[in-house]
DNA sequence: TGTACATCAGTGAACGCGCGTTCACTGATGTAC
DNA sequence: TGTACATCAGTGAACGCGCGTTCACTGATGTAC
């Protein structure tokens, strides 16, 4: 045992990247209830039984799979996110970021946004790769709060005086205290120096970011918004309206 | 041949019934892609080739499946649809049948709103049945608007009178001349006296709402607003402020 | 009301297929002395 | 540098399973006269 890996050591860890790409061309072939440990061996030339070298089951690839597709999303929002642009700018790129990485590789995106597979059960580590995302939206979000102009420019009309956002009717709801419990719970761990409306509103983006790219992939927008990139490009600029993104 | 159904009339269409009923059964078990007609025709007391005298095939069977999850959907959005209401009372109304047809059929759900199923290739029918559903936020739109007070309300402070509302910076931004165009030819077929931005704002609550609700079902929450309850109900009145229902 | 024929529902066997996983094995790579 | 042994990768056969769909068939239900 050294710090040079030997040549198994080699051997194995490019066995294990080709057989996850050649599970992940199948995911865009017959999705994953259809992905096949006999079809994988097939196609790399083993038998079968070889896999189990790599992958102590079907299940533990699949969750190879999630995790690597929560991973390669994550670094794509991450990377297109420059930390010094103003936060509607960081915004719209961690969006638009979002959604080429979806497009391109949709069956990747039904993995992990999709339906759950039945009979799969996702482990711990899936949910722990799952958080990177939001946390990139939550890190634009503070960073606004932190220039101070959020909040304030939810319904500002410029920078004419008028009533305390607290007093506008359009101001979002007081919180109900179950929620305003589970919000505060969230921000102690991540972001403590936001009010729970933010935090409440910033998962509603979220929510609502996710939501036009599934419609949009699985296909809910055919007779409207389609093609969508018009209209998600407005909804990116709502979605900040909604965030008081400057 | 007469109006009164034979025997034979009335043993089919129970019969067509009870095979959709436990194929509902299965679905709720084993998903979309692991329902089988054999194990339908198991369950049934027949023989595995007898389903072929009621549905062609098993995709045929996930067809009436799809459709009657979209109608089942829709009926329940439509009855908690109190025409004489407030707007907004009635959006609340919607909203909550929705998420709670949802919430009580998730296997349902999934089949309709989650991943398409790989090898099925959704037919005509299914589209049309997906639309009766946005058809019933589009008629609180619309009765909004009737009203005439939507769109003002979108971020008014009360009656204090104040620039038009197209001069207000948190308007909805302008849509691009494609948007436009698409949200045109909908409204034109759909309702015609809505402005284009009224119906992109109206899509982009629609897809709001089944976002909120696929993150729900599909665990993307846990570990934030769950229970949802309070979220939703936050929520839903996040997006009637959006689409400015009084 | 009764008979002759047509329609339809359900049977049971078969076709041809693919799957995940286990197991005893051969042969190559790595390690310790 | 060379040898003896341990580790690991990949093989091939097998187990036991389930699937969608077709087809010739029996027997019951419906229809026309």
């Amino acid at each position: 045992m050294s710090a040079v890996r030997t040549a198994r050591e080699r051997a194995r860890a490019e066995l294990t990247r080709e057989i996850k790409d050649e599970a992940r061309r199948q995911l865009a072939a017959v999705g994953a209830d259809g992905l096949s440990l006999r079809a994988v061996a097939r196609e790399l030339g083993m038998v079968s039984s070889a896999l189990y070298r790599y992958f102590p089951s079907r299940d533990e690839l699949l969750t190879a799979l999630i995790v690597d597709a929560y991973g390669a999303l994550a670094a794509a929002a991450e990377s297109a996110d420059e930390q010094g642009e103003a936060p509607r700018t960081r915004f719209r790129a961690v969006c638009a970021a979002v959604r080429a990485w979806s497009r391109a590789n949709p069956h990747e995106y039904a993995l992990i946004y999709g339906s759950p597979v039945p009979g799969y059960s996702a482990p711990q580590i899936t949910v722990e790769s799952a958080a990177r995302i939001p946390m990139a939206l939550l890190g634009i979000v503070r960073a606004a709060w932190a220039d101070g102009a959020a909040g304030a420019a939810e319904c500002a009309d410029g920078a004419a005086g008028a009533a305390p956002v607290s007093a506008r009717p359009s101001s979002p709801p007081a919180l109900t205290p179950g929620l305003a419990a589970q919000m505060r719970a969230v921000a102690d761990q991540f972001a403590p120096e936001l009010p729970g409306y933010a935090l409440a509103d910033a998962l509603l983006v979220w929510t609502q970011l996710f939501g036009i790219i599934s419609f949009e992939l699985f296909g809910q927008l055919v007779g409207s918004a389609d093609p969508s990139d018009e209209f998600f490009a407005y909804a990116v600029e709502r979605m900040a309206d909604q965030i008081g993104l400057p």
